[in-house]
DNA sequence: TCTGGGGTCCTAGGACCC
DNA sequence: TCTGGGGTCCTAGGACCC
């Protein structure tokens, strides 16, 4: 059955919360910007009046006043956006539970079986009107068959639109615009489709898929499906829950050349990650740590753990290690530490009673039993086994 | 005067195993 | 004697999105 997707994009959404909250910034050019202070701000969401001189996410500060003198520049205020975010997906959800929020600002609803009986283009038309007068916040909604149509569509007519697309509107709406209008083509996917002769999402749909897969692998394959307008994910309201890694990282106020300074902020980062694994009750498998040089230069480097842990001396001991390994000893610009491979806390105790920290001598004699047995039988029917005997305990 | 911080997903090479 | 083919796991990097 045909389904009716909503997809829900608040406009400008963290500068138009601080004008809902400050009204004398209403029709002012107005740009939300971190590190205002320092210099190495960029924009992160600008007013259209801002944009309307030229001011253009994620722009740096420096470069965003040159184009506008009189810009009025506020810090974010993250914990009002997640107020603001919260309230705003109530709201939603008071029409049907199948409610996906994608980030702080916008979600997809699957309103099919709200809709029987009912004009879609009404709903969304009550649905914004609601989100204007109960917390003053422009939106734009888009309304399609599926998650990717209805989003394509949302980007359509912005601030306070509401677009249809239809299957059958594609041909008009949606295949002449460029390449790079389409969801999850960026500027390099352009610039290879463009050096490939393909500069419209029409010259998408004409070529040849197993061409695009060869170019581009699986994305190339879902690059076709899109731009015929074909994508089955389901809403999906639970997604929320799965996420998959927490981290942290900071631009250093001035690049830094010494241990001294770095391992302070890397010892920082760890406690924002750990804080935040105690609060959504998981512990880590794996480490990872991020070193941007001066040069703009990004690497990552990753170890998993003997044990998941959310002990705040093991994860900063490991991301010490990692980077006094991997630092060539260039000024430092950015440090980041990411905890990977989330297992509920429930589940990684399980585990730990296993191979507890006082029982390592044991856990040891038990991996070399196990590996002198993989010799004799082979690895997989030992795990196998092995694997059994863990979910018993 | 350069370019934030939070994420997800995909690819590819080497180690290791059978 | 110069050489397999399939599979998984771990790690690094890159593209993309908001």
């Amino acid at each position: 059955m045909a389904r009716i997707i909503f997809h829900v994009d608040m406009n400008s959404f963290y500068a138009s919360v601080e004008v809902a909250d400050d009204p004398s910034l209403r029709n002012k050019p107005l740009a939300i910007a971190g590190n205002a202070k320092q210099r190495r701000g960029i924009v992160v969401t600008a007013s259209y009046e801002a944009r309307a001189e030229g001011v253009k996410p994620p722009m740096p500060l420096w470069e965003a006043l040159r184009h506008c003198r009189d810009l009025i520049v506020r810090e974010p205020r993250f914990y009002r956006y997640k107020e603001k975010s919260q309230a705003m997906f109530a709201i939603l959800r008071e029409y049907t539970p199948l409610v996906e929020p994608v980030s702080i600002d916008e979600g997809y609803m699957d309103v099919t079986s709200v809709v029987e009986g009912v004009d879609a283009v009404a709903l969304a038309e009550h649905i914004q009107t609601r989100l204007v007068k109960e917390l003053s916040l422009p939106s734009s909604i888009g309304i399609a068959p599926n998650k990717f149509l209805a989003k394509m569509a949302s980007d359509m007519k912005k601030p306070m639109g509401i677009t249809v697309l239809r299957k059958r509107d594609l041909p008009t709406k949606m295949w002449p615009l460029k390449a790079i209008e389409l969801h999850g083509i960026g500027k390099k996917t352009a610039e290879r489709l463009e050096a490939n002769g393909l500069h419209t999402i029409q010259d998408i749909v004409d070529s040849d898929p197993d061409e695009l897969s060869r170019l581009f692998g699986v994305s190339g394959r879902r690059m076709h499906e899109k731009s015929r307008g074909i994508d089955h994910r389901p809403v999906d309201p639970d997604s929320i829950h799965h996420f998959k890694s927490i981290g942290h990282s900071t631009t250093l106020a001035k690049d830094a050349k010494d241990v001294a300074t770095v391992l302070p902020i890397f010892r920082h980062m760890t406690e924002k990650v750990v804080t935040r694994l105690k609060q959504k009750k998981v512990y880590t498998q794996t480490i990872q740590i991020t070193i941007r040089y001066s040069s703009f230069r990004t690497i990552q480097r990753s170890k998993q753990l003997a044990h998941a842990t959310d002990d705040q001396a093991v994860i900063f001991n490991e991301a010490k290690r990692l980077f006094e390994e991997a630092w060539n000893g260039d000024a430092v610009r950015l440090v980041g530490v990411t905890a990977q491979e989330l297992v509920p806390v429930g589940l990684a105790r399980k585990q730990l009673n296993l191979f507890s920290y006082e029982e390592d001598s044991k856990a040891y004699e038990m991996e070399q039993l196990l590996s002198s047995l993989n010799k004799k039988f082979g690895s997989k029917a030992i795990r196998k086994g092995f694997v059994q005997e863990k979910e018993d305990l």
